[in-house]
DNA sequence: TAGATTGTTAATCGATTAACAATC
DNA sequence: TAGATTGTTAATCGATTAACAATC
């Protein structure tokens, strides 16, 4: 039964990322069905948080004895992702950072198309990157607002982070992926996610510390 | 009071690094102290979940009346997400995405040096990226032994992203961080942590769904 | 049919919030 | 001193888990 409202939590997210992952891991090791209590066994999770979370993005019924087919449960759970739900975008601040996220195809799979970069630097200006125009920071408002663009990627330096975000507000941008170090003030109609690595790293080390607490015992 | 052990939750990760942002943000405006009042205001947090939070970070405590001295506090908070706990790595899968976090100076602030990487491509083991050499994928287990790493970051293609990771733990690798859109099996005593980009921008959405929605009414 | 599994409702647990004594 | 703020303990809320009726 498909829950198609409320505010999702952000574990909720994380864990739809996983069934996806797994799944098609399964589906590659040639698994036709899956049930809840499989996909809960192999990520080490409880079946019945499986089942709710699953009950968010299930379109395609499960059946009972049976479980779920394995292709509508991936595409379920992509379409709640937003996979197939292509988001145009452009890219402010084209420097290595910018130009990898630009040049990586591995965003198309997720429904992310960035349509341009913008830079104040002339060197680059004249530069494509996968076929993407690299326009002056200078047009962006017009850009934006003739493509009615909604979202935007940050990968300015710190210092120019916020400027760059008030002028992306003032073009009409309602969603910042925000790669930067900066924290990003806007409007409470604007939303900010920062990309946050540090935090991955942080994690992850503390995991690792662990581990190798456990293993000098 | 400085609450040293036990699993802390990814909330709070996410949080602490929030606080870090604001924090620095505050510095640049001349604070120099800080109440957890004014800095849940300015995050629109509640006062009672930072001052928790920031408990399992302080060693410099903060003063009745005066609140926190704010470069202790986020040298703290930096302290706890590890960035001055220098983390040596390597990455194996030198492509476009290797290449960019190679070359990206924003992690070493974060603590992480990546010492080398590795490839099976001919082409690309003859290069350097900010003088770092690029090894072939055959000598990694030497390597990791003698440098004595306990940490990779996982950059290959899909297809070949689990045979990699199984030749990292035979290494002696305990903790992957996985930018692949595959699932990894590791043993228990392996971390694996995953670099989901998607779920940043299926919640970046999910925001600007909401926000449009609004606007529409 | 008997049994496994679904989807959902009720019970439990952990994280967030509120309250408060200590203190500068 | 009086009042603001800390650090911590108790109350509340939301997320996770367990239980179960429905069903293929």
């Amino acid at each position: 039964m498909a829950n198609s409202e409320g505010s999702i939590s952000l574990a909720v997210f994380n864990r739809m990322a996983q069934y996806a992952r797994r799944l098609r891991g399964m589906k590659a090791e040639g698994c036709v069905t899956v049930s809840s209590v499989a996909l809960a066994d192999a990520l080490s999770l409880n079946p019945s948080l499986v089942k709710k979370d699953l009950s968010f993005a299930i379109v395609n019924e499960g059946k009972p004895k049976v479980g779920y087919n394995i292709d509508e449960l991936i595409e379920d759970i992509e379409n709640f992702l937003g996979y197939n739900n292509t988001k145009d975008a452009i890219l402010v601040g084209v420097g290595k950072l910018g130009q990898a996220l630009m040049g990586y195809h591995g965003f198309e799979k997720y429904g992310l198309n960035i349509v341009a970069g913008f830079d104040i630097d002339e060197k680059i200006l004249s530069r494509e990157i996968d076929g993407k125009k690299i326009l002056p920071t200078g047009k962006l408002e017009s850009a934006v607002k003739k493509l009615n663009i909604k979202m935007a990627v940050l990968t300015t330096p710190y210092k120019e982070a916020q400027a760059v975000a008030d002028a992306l507000v003032r073009a009409g941008i309602r969603a910042i992926w925000n790669f930067t170090p900066a924290h990003i003030k806007t409007p409470d109609d604007v939303a900010v996610k920062n990309e946050d690595m540090a935090v991955s790293l942080a994690v992850l080390s503390q995991q690792l510390k662990e581990i190798l607490k456990k293993e000098s015992k």
